[in-house]
DNA sequence: TATATAGTGGACTGACCGGTTCACAAAATG
DNA sequence: CATTTTGTGAACCGGTCAGTCCACTATATA
């Protein structure tokens, strides 16, 4: 029996994530992410088999650590009224909060599909599964906050809030009170 | 008086802005732009100085050839009750067509809006520019749409209608049918 | 000590990149 | 024909890329 893995897979992952989310996936260099993981390509060879390798865990990992514990109180089975404001608020604090990477980069699935490597079929899926995803938790988090409401009109307002928080997303590096206030207005829309 | 520049500017920055609407302005390589434009690099270089003056040229043109005169009925003196519907209606045959720019590659503005080119302050801000004059169009589309409507309603149904463009435009190279989906929406909540 | 595996560092492969240079050809005018 | 400008093609510059290879070191267990 021989050597043990020294490093932290997740942490390895989440250190390259944080180079593709700024880069996006061509841009990201080998040297780049060696740096920023601590592992000479050798090992990161060896333990993702090539940098798209890399890049699916970074994406499997944005999902499980960024997106989906935002969308976990929506998901709740007992989701409460205001789970979807809180959704929203913390949305908006996530992107004006000066350092954060949110703030700076947007969203790296986002990111993606606007990428060559959105050409992808696995990529592709993955960000179409995200917006799905999306759309659907915050579907759940509209039948909380207004009970009454029928399923075309919920539909409807899940497709205009899930918008909101992509074109949010998108100009969250563009500019910051564009961003802003498309979150606002999500905000004001579930305020009436 | 010597020899008379032989190709039209504005057929080479249409074909350089194909390339750059399919690849981005990273993986836009030097040979892919002389292929597509016909022109040897030494002729590009002394045309547009850099790859990124042929790529600034591009946005320009796809800002006054493809953005523009979509927009243009909107910012008409006498807009017309239904040219925001038929804003959408186009927009959405666009996105429907199986073998336009548009339908496989979505917005090059909004694709730039995610890649590294988008930390140049001159795209980020044609970027930024191009978000307003949408939000600006769809605006006065709607007063004229919906004559009685208030100014804060008006605005927010902007916000929200823009917002909706660009999820669909987000998503066209990524899942058609939720592209579409979000275009119907738009209509929707302009029929209601 | 032997065995086995992880991990490194750097050289290497083959390819490509944006941008520059320049001799030469083409084309227009005088 | 001379002059001037456009346009080409290819070599070149200096650099970078993803991925491979391998001798070597480190580390864990028996």
């Amino acid at each position: 029996m021989g050597r043990v893995q020294a490093f932290e897979t997740d942490e390895v992952v989440r250190s390259a994530r944080a180079v593709f989310w700024e880069h996006g996936y061509e841009e990201a260099s080998l040297p780049e992410l060696e740096r920023a993981t601590g592992l000479s390509r050798s090992s990161i060879y060896h333990a993702f088999g090539s940098k798209r390798g890399l890049f699916d865990a970074a994406v499997a990992s944005y999902l499980n650590e960024i997106i989906r514990p935002r969308l976990l109180p929506l998901n709740s089975p007992d989701v409460t009224e205001i789970a979807i404001l809180d959704y929203f608020t913390t949305l908006r604090a996530a992107l004006a909060q000066p350092d954060s990477q949110q703030s700076h980069h947007g969203c790296l699935l986002l990111n993606a599909a606007g990428a060559p490597i959105a050409h992808e079929s696995a990529v592709s899926v993955a960000i179409a599964g995200y917006r799905q995803e999306l759309k659907s938790s915050l579907s759940l988090g509209i039948a909380a906050h207004r009970p009454g409401i029928d399923d075309v009109a919920r539909l409807q307002l899940a497709t205009v809030l899930s918008s909101l928080v992509i074109a949010a997303m998108t100009l969250a590096r563009i500019d910051k009170e564009q961003a802003l206030a498309t979150v606002d207005t999500a905000l004001e829309l579930l305020n009436n």
